[in-house]
DNA sequence: CCCGATTCCTGTAGGC
DNA sequence: TGCCTACAGGAATCGG
């Protein structure tokens, strides 16, 4: 399930042969993702150099002179640098061939994913014009998660994975972070205080941070792209671990659905 | 505007 | 062994 950490350990990864060469070819083997693959993408890439390879939230953002080519791996999509005689596997819908000799390969079993042409500037796509700050950068604090939680009746925990708030912090980092800074998932956010905030911002500043330097992490089969995978989830203190004990106090983990998502936390630790 | 529910999809796990 | 069902989740969309 990638969020921000996942996306940005592929982005590094694949970066090397990407960047600063040119697409040989588009190969979509099926186009039925989450919206249709445009018929019209081979011909918005092919021959064209990649001059840039950025990240926004999670849409990777392949820039080229002309426009971008914006890739969302959904939450079961994977992008592999492979040798061009690679064998398919089941899923591998899309191969994006490069000048680097180098076929890169998107793996998506529940085709959530996105791959789209923008011939736009990039933040004014419709997609990506009404998101929040990156939660690493300098826009992204306590201050601003109080200033946007005043009156509001949703739980924190859906607050904190709201795009429009903050980007790239899904399900498994939300739970991370709150446990960090010791606030209960189900509160309201109007209902969490100045101080409380400036803790979760910090915490998932941290927490995102430690995820990207240890590779992601990977649950089931996420990989980043040279096709290894991370080691975050070892870290994981309350994410999948109902029932199990926690790790300050000892005390049983419990879990609740919290806006149709599986939620975990100590309800001794997190008030 | 705000919020909860629904939707897309497939692999996996659990019950029987 | 196999069939069936529930569940996982990012984010757009819809209805109240």
């Amino acid at each position: 399930m990638p969020e921000l950490p996942e996306v940005e350990t592929t982005r590094r990864g694949i970066l090397p042969f990407v960047e600063g060469f040119v697409v040989e070819d588009l190969v979509v083997r099926n186009r039925s993702l989450r919206l249709p693959v445009p018929t019209t993408l081979k011909r918005c890439l092919r021959g064209r150099q990649v001059v840039a390879l950025k990240r926004r939230a999670k849409y990777l953002l392949f820039e080229f002179e002309h426009g971008h080519l914006l890739v969302h791996l959904g939450m079961s999509g994977s992008l592999c640098l492979v040798e061009a005689k690679q064998t398919l596997r089941k899923h591998d819908h899309i191969d994006l061939c490069l000048s680097s000799g180098k076929v890169l390969r998107y793996h998506d079993p529940r085709r959530f994913g996105l791959w789209l042409w923008t011939d736009q500037p990039v933040e004014e796509h419709a997609l990506l014009r009404h998101l929040g700050p990156e939660p690493l950068g300098p826009d992204f604090d306590g201050e601003l998660l109080f200033q946007k939680s005043r009156k509001r009746k949703v739980a924190v925990k859906s607050f904190l994975m709201d795009g429009k708030i903050v980007v790239g912090i899904g399900n498994i980092y939300a739970a991370e972070a709150l446990f960090a800074a010791r606030i209960r998932p189900t509160r309201a956010a109007g209902r969490v205080s100045r101080l409380e905030y400036q803790r979760l911002a910090e915490h998932s500043k941290r927490i995102l941070a430690e995820s990207i330097d240890q590779g992601g992490t990977t649950l089931k089969d996420f990989v980043g792209g040279d096709g290894s995978p991370g080691y975050f989830a070892q870290e994981l203190a309350v994410y999948g671990r109902e029932g199990e004990s926690c790790g300050v106090c000892a005390g049983i983990l419990k879990g609740k659905v919290i806006g149709q998502r599986a939620s975990c936390f100590c309800p001794n630790c997190q008030k």
